[in-house]
DNA sequence: CCAAAAGTGTTCACAGTACACCCATGT
DNA sequence: ACATGGGTGTACTGTGAACACTTTTGG
């Protein structure tokens, strides 16, 4: 075998991640967002994200820069390559092509902050964000329409919330990616239909009558691909 | 605003695109392959593919290579971009990061040469492809099951064939690419309910009793995303 | 008249939808 | 006692699956 290296007709490009990265608050499904602290498009807030490091796969650079531009708490639950975001003209800077991933953050993890260059960190209405930078509006756009697809399909639901969780909460959670209102009664029956949830036996008190906890069911598996 | 370039800590990969490009022969799905001429993997099979040059749109590579490494007679009828492949160490020459797309050709244009820096190019079945350069195998597999996904999904099916066509020739299609038999009252009821298809009044005569022609009825759309 | 392929209907099981009231707890 | 949210069942409708025979043509 001789020596390869790359041949010479290949274009160089900057390769970088952006994460979509969700979570559930007070019944609204929400988007993680940084405020860039650096041209272009300074000041705006977009979707954390930066260059793949030599050596490092896809899902580990989206990992990494979930975690260096945002101090989240929690471990992501889900994180999936959905789109490569790649016409020349998306960034001003030279050509630089986004593999765009989708993050699942559970419940609880939602204290943020800026982190490496960006001015500050926050949660936005992922259904009603701000302006964003470059092409991330589409990007997002793209992340909630595979969101949407995952949800039923790959028990995605799950992973917004705790281990323990209410048949209520997993509702609003359906409710808050779907953006739409849903049948209790029909949900309910859907969901235990799928055999993936076990009653746990305790209760969550609160205000009205206290709800039965449940748990993933052992045995049920966490979504392919 | 200032001058604007890459940034120094930007990585740079090179950027191909891969094809996987798939047509019906004889009720087999298959998928166009070239005969490699270079290192490394030389003499193997692999997806049509190469880099991307500068200033090129993602899914314009994928046409340039599919006409510049393939002599292909039709335009392809569908591309999508499914999957992008990022793994350090799939390729021995450096870090190459392949976007990989998923082409339909028409049926009749079967006859295809080898062009470029390839030893030559051929159809082979899609199911049961012979052994694969890098990790084209892994790409294939994924590339099947997309396009299974958008068959009934986003009418592709209709992608494959002429503008007119049998019931029974379409019903080869799903067979073919799910790789499965159908019913085929089952399959007729579903299709014409769909009520995209119009019966032109012509038929076909060849061996036995002679087949509706059908056309894609106007006003049918032809396939989001 | 025979071979070959096209064409045709009914029944059943399951899944999704619409819809309204009672229950358990805290205050 | 009342306010608050949790929990429950039935009827209807549409869709997918199973299944066998008749029709039309060419040779």
């Amino acid at each position: 075998m001789g020596t390869l290296s790359l041949p010479p007709q290949a274009t160089r490009v900057g390769l970088a991640v952006d994460v979509a990265a969700f979570a559930m608050h007070a019944g609204e499904l929400r988007v993680l967002l940084v405020q860039r602290g650096e041209l272009p498009h300074a000041r705006d807030w977009a979707l954390p994200g930066g260059f793949v490091q030599p050596g490092e796969a896809l899902h580990e650079a989206a990992l990494r820069e979930l975690r260096t531009e945002t101090t989240v708490e929690l471990e992501p639950r889900h994180l999936e390559q959905f789109y490569t975001f790649g016409e020349p003209s998306r960034d001003p800077r030279g050509r630089i092509v986004s593999v765009a991933h989708l993050a699942v953050l559970p419940h609880g993890t939602v204290r943020v902050t800026g982190g490496g260059h960006t001015l500050g960190a926050d949660w936005f209405p992922a259904h009603h964000p701000p302006r964003l930078a470059f092409d991330h509006a589409a990007i997002l756009d793209r992340a909630i329409g595979r969101l949407q697809l995952r949800l039923e399909y790959a028990n995605l639901a799950l992973e917004f919330l705790p281990d323990a969780f209410t048949l209520p909460e997993l509702q609003t959670v359906y409710e808050g990616v779907l953006d739409r209102s849903l049948d209790k009664r029909n949900f309910r029956k859907r969901i235990l239909a799928q055999g993936i949830l076990a009653a746990s036996g305790e209760r969550r008190s609160g205000v009205g009558r206290p709800a039965q906890l449940y748990r993933r069911a052992k045995g049920a598996r966490t979504a392919a691909l």
